[in-house]
DNA sequence: CCAACGCTTTGACCAACATCAAGGCTTACT
DNA sequence: AGTAAGCCTTGATGTTGGTCAAAGCGTTGG
């Protein structure tokens, strides 16, 4: 067992400088001095229990979330309680940018396993912007990256199939848990068939009907939220078509 | 008739501080010298003709677009053909935003009439914005904007029935035409059917039928492009339910 | 002015996905 | 450990919207 006293002190510790995730998150091209400005804004971070909301639809907006750990989703509801996901976000993804436009969050961001997020107080980040003009257009880019990604969802909900929006959402996840250091074939999921559905525009039984074809069909296995992926070039196959004539690269 | 030697003079004149879409469009709370700096970075207008391309997919970004008249659809397409529509613009709205992300336009934007557009090179309205704040907070609040719009759309895809996205669609296309000072309830659609099924996730078919059905019920009147809205409160009801629980204010 | 093309409407039929329902498994709580 | 609640799977059936087809109407270009 590790000293009780040095856990929280390291967990404590919120710079965006040592943060392994620097690469994901904001920080680009920043010099030592810009960086050192930059963590003297970003807050520390807070820890979430599963099923706790980080922020709710309606609340004042001030600040974004990057994930530290753990994962989210951001979903709204509408007023006869249907419910639509429209995002799910793991390590070093930015939450709330939605938020800016009305000064009010524009969605709930529930954490779908004990999680951890870093603090960006939104109108000191914009004055920091001001001055580091990298910083601002950064921002720009992480924006539109999000302008990018919502085009790409609603290409999947209005012209994909059940199976290839499933075969798409499984190789998102594989790709995104790859860059971040994680098996790309080998993973839990942390959303139920019901959240995967609402993100695909699918019911949960389509959801899990489909998944039991890829199984049936060898190209996955499936036990639970426990999912390999034993033929992915197959579901990369499936998804070819329909996928964007022009993939926009992330960085 | 006016001396030809006038209408020229006052079609190239462009500024956004005698702009007539100065409400909708970017400036905000900007002071004199301000609006003269804007005015200096913003190009000439590009007139197009119906059915011309603003840009493509692929082709690098230099430039956001707004639009001064007329009408544009925005859409992206799959290697195998299938074309989703990611949007429909009106005069005072922007286009380009998804470009900033990889220096590469994210869609195609293609005129749906005779149109006419304001060039905004992004990186001079990059500096710009570092030296006025609140053109830097104005920008994060359209793209922020553009967030909301999509999110709603992904509501639409995901959750909605063909009678409740073509309603709302209507709603929402009477609705921005007011705030322009258009009729509410009498206008002239820009766009095909099949357009407006590519953007609703729907088959032109289904689209006509929708609309036919309405007419039927007393709630519209359908001519060709033509279209009266007769009892919008039965429409808007239609949309009630699946409308957002929070609506975000538009300003 | 006519012909050709594109867009729209409508009908008949069909397929994909939703709905309803039941049973098993896992997890969480006491 | 026991029990209740929630989640997942699978089957049977139903409905919405898609597909295929044909005909009418408008518009455009020669």
């Amino acid at each position: 067992m590790t000293d009780s006293t040095v856990v929280p002190l390291q967990a404590l510790k919120v710079s965006c400088s040592n943060c392994t995730l620097r690469e994901l998150c904001l920080p680009l091209g920043l010099n030592r001095e810009e960086m050192t400005r930059l963590d003297a804004v970003i807050r520390q971070s807070r820890r979430l229990k599963r099923g706790e909301a980080l922020f709710r639809n309606g609340e004042g907006f001030k600040s974004l979330y990057a994930v530290r750990t753990g994962f989210f989703k951001t979903c709204i509801s509408s007023q006869d309680g249907r419910e639509q996901v429209t995002g799910f976000h793991m390590s070093g993804e930015l939450m709330g940018l939605d938020g800016i436009s009305a000064n009010v969050h524009g969605c709930n961001a529930v954490a779908l396993e004990d999680s951890e997020v870093c603090e960006l107080p939104f109108s000191r980040m914009q004055n920091l912007a001001l001055e580091i003009p990298s910083l601002q257009h950064h921002f720009y880019r992480l924006m539109s990256r999000e302008i990018v990604r919502d085009h790409n969802v609603m290409m999947l909900l209005g012209n994909m199939k059940a199976e290839e929006r499933l075969a798409a959402f499984l190789i998102n996840l594989s790709q995104r848990l790859t860059v971040r250091g994680f098996a790309a074939n080998d993973f839990i999921l942390r959303m139920s068939r019901e959240e995967i559905g609402s993100f695909l525009g699918l019911k949960l039984e389509t959801v899990s009907r489909t998944l039991s074809k890829f199984q049936q069909q060898g190209w996955i296995a499936v036990d639970h939220k426990h999912i390999q992926l034993e033929q992915p070039e197959q579901l990369k196959q499936l998804v070819a078509g329909c996928a964007n004539a022009h993939p926009t690269p992330n960085h």
